[in-house]
DNA sequence: CAAGGACTATCTATCAACAGATAGTTGTAG
DNA sequence: CTACAACTATCTGTTGATAGATAGTCCTTG
């Protein structure tokens, strides 16, 4: 992918972090990439393939993340309450596909389907960690919901205190399900 | 308050349900009601005052709500999360203030307060009603992105997957269990 | 009671700014 | 020569906001 491409997604992902999909404009775009409105469009036709387009790839960027910290720690719960942390205390405090999803009923049809897809992917890999659908549901649904208040409080840490619990009261899953994990602790920090 | 303010102040809630500050025009909202959009102006001076007022109003329907079905059943988590539960099932589906709260540092100053507002409110009165700070962060924050991931989804009963765990694992002191299940959501027009 | 003035609520008309999008042109690298 | 990547210029539509006109209502005051 070229330098401007990527840039361009990245301008258009910081953008949409604050302001979801009406919060950005292919001018300002250009602006931030340091080119013209029309060339954001040769890129990408439509509002909607760049928004879609962000979302995508944020996703594969998560879901790649929440892989490679799983070799490290065997709790998905933990792993994942860190990756959203990660964001929450970021620059932009915000994940795009969280503030797009709750506007999803005035999306675009491309867009609405990665963002579904986004947390479609969240709740089947912690599944897929050995989370039963409910508790899957209930732990993204916390992280998520922390990363919105925190956001409106302007507060980061309102993240970890919204979260303290989630990592107390779990332990890894019970039975194995790829060869011998490493060590199973409970209250770490 | 007159009619019509009040109807334009329904009109610009469920516009703000769905796509936020960015999702409504004075044109929509005088469409809306059956006015024309300096009509609108006249009674919301700008778009900042009339988001701040629908604001301001859901925080305090909800806070009123909240109180009388504590009045019914003492449990705040159960309360809280069947009152959240009710914007989940209803037609708009979503909370303009998690909404907002999700962009909300795309937003004019005095609506990201009203907004801060709203999540203080909810969380004050939680830990008013007995539960801890951090208990009573986690489960705003769960029922928030509840709602938010409900909505991305497109699946309301996501929603319910998502709280089941809350209702569980706490209940009152003086158990009673006989609170009618029935619905709890407000206006229609 | 009647006249005057102020206030309320709506309208028509219009503005400048900005939106997303398109067509056609230019420069450049292989 | 062609394909890519940027450009200039422009279109059409929408936005929030303002100005000014017009009725209707209400309160005062003579």
């Amino acid at each position: 992918m070229s330098d401007v491409k990527a840039a361009i997604m990245d301008a258009a992902e910081r953008r949409m972090q604050q302001g979801g999909f009406g919060g950005f404009s292919f001018r300002e775009i250009a602006a931030d990439v340091g080119i013209k409105s029309s060339s954001v469009h040769y890129h990408f036709p439509t509002k909607e393939d760049l928004a879609a387009a962000v979302i995508r790839r944020w996703a594969e960027y998560t879901s790649e993340l929440v892989d490679k910290e799983l070799e490290k720690d065997p709790d998905p719960v933990r792993v994942w309450t860190k990756a959203f942390r990660g964001t929450a205390f970021s620059e932009a405090h915000m994940c795009p596909c969280t503030v797009l999803g709750a506007a999803s009923q005035d999306l675009p049809e491309q867009v609405a389907k990665e963002v579904k897809g986004f947390f479609k992917m969240c709740q089947d890999k912690l599944v897929a960690e050995g989370l039963s659908p409910s508790k899957a549901a209930e732990v993204l649904s916390t992280i998520t919901g922390a990363l919105v208040i925190a956001n409106a409080l302007g507060d980061s840490a309102e993240y970890d205190r919204a979260t303290r619990d989630l990592l107390r009261h779990r332990l890894p899953a019970p039975a194995d399900r790829h060869g011998p994990r490493g060590r199973v602790r409970r209250r770490s920090n």
